[in-house]
DNA sequence: GAGCCGTGGTA
DNA sequence: TTACCAAGGCT
């Protein structure tokens, strides 16, 4: 038989009998399918099942959605990062209410148009809610082809991209597409794993190209590696009591849009922050720590500066903040190191 | 199109 | 400790 028609055979008998069974597995509901991949790009099913679940239970329908302010959206994608997730989300749930009277596109060409839907998930969506015979091409199926086919194109080019979408377009079932992406990832993520894979329990093994060789460790070929770059902040927690400044990031760096401590950057470790003159002398070093970004390892050094009334309202203007207690901060998104900060902070 | 965008699990 | 990478997309 075909290694292709094989494949895609025993890739769907196996997921009929050891489906995950997920909070999104059950409708077609576009709203649904699309609310559960927004959350999954790059997310681990386990990470994004409370995060699924607590957006269903705030906004049951897209029009809630769409109505609700974009701090809230943030906040509830509080701690899942990638947060132009959260804004091009709410943005077309927006532009869909107001626009396309709540109504999705039915197909992948239309979905990919919208703000935060790319190939994966306007595939991904089309397959699942439309039935649209196409590719759903992630992390999960780049590997498992890779092995299965014993393909040693380096994922991280554009060509390659082309060649496993044309492949996927060969194997995938015509009957059933949405079922199919979705085994191909749940075979990925449960047995063909980057590492630790189950090689005994997988339904290809019989023909598997990279079994046979024992090459599964290395393939998929990704060439590409990231580079990190070190970065100095300084936070300060300017506050009178309980009263203290926070403001809101600019869209041009990481967590944008999110909201934190008044911010300095230095060029080396042990610089000393400069936040204000008048007051350098009496901000007090409190902790640092190391937060490590996907391209990014930051520095963060915490300082507090305890201030009268008089003083909040001119570091207020000076920063351009806001003046807010403990319990605001339910109201606003934060970084995780920020997030930490500030659980510290209750216990004074 | 290469670089950027978070957090957490794992070895 | 470091590196990889997870249901990717945007600029």
């Amino acid at each position: 038989m075909d290694k292709k028609l094989n494949a895609n055979l025993l890739i769907l008998a196996w997921f009929d009998h050891n489906k995950r069974i997920l909070p999104w597995r059950n409708t077609k509901d576009p709203y649904k399918i699309w609310l559960s991949e927004i959350i999954l790009q790059q997310t681990r099913v386990q990470q994004g099942i409370a995060y699924y679940e607590r957006f269903i239970s705030h906004f049951p329908i897209l029009e809630m959605l769409a109505r609700a302010d974009e701090n809230q959206v943030l906040k509830l994608w509080q701690g899942l990062g990638y947060y132009s997730r959260a804004r091009n989300l709410h943005a077309t749930a927006k532009y869909l209410y107001l626009h396309e009277d709540s109504i999705f596109p039915d197909n992948s060409q239309d979905l990919k148009k919208l703000k935060g839907i790319g190939d994966y998930t306007a595939s991904a969506i089309a397959s699942i809610c439309y039935n649209e015979v196409t590719p759903a091409l992630d992390g999960n199926m780049y590997r498992v082809f890779a092995r299965y086919f014993g393909l040693y194109d380096d994922i991280s080019e554009p060509a390659t991209k082309k060649k496993f979408f044309a492949l996927g377009k060969e194997i995938i079932d015509r009957e059933r597409p949405g079922d199919f992406n979705q085994a191909v990832m749940d075979l990925g993520a449960m047995i063909c794993t980057p590492q630790n894979y189950k090689c005994e329990a997988c339904p290809l093994n019989e023909s598997c190209f990279a079994l046979q060789k024992n090459v599964q460790n290395k393939l998929p070929v990704k060439l590409k590696k990231i580079t990190i770059k070190n970065r100095y902040l300084h936070f300060i927690y300017i506050h009178h009591q309980h009263l203290f400044l926070l403001m809101q990031r600019d869209d041009k760096d990481v967590w944008a849009k999110l909201f934190s401590l008044p911010k300095v950057e230095s060029r080396k470790a042990d610089d000393v922050p400069i936040f204000h003159r008048d007051y350098d002398d009496k901000c007090r070093f409190l902790y640092e720590e190391t937060h490590l970004l996907s391209h990014q390892r930051l520095h963060i050094k915490f300082w507090e500066l305890e201030v009268n009334e008089q003083s909040l309202s001119d570091l207020k203007a000076f920063w351009k903040a806001e003046i807010v207690s403990y319990q605001d901060l339910e109201r606003y998104a934060l970084p995780k190191p920020i997030e930490k900060f500030m659980d510290l902070r209750i216990f004074d």
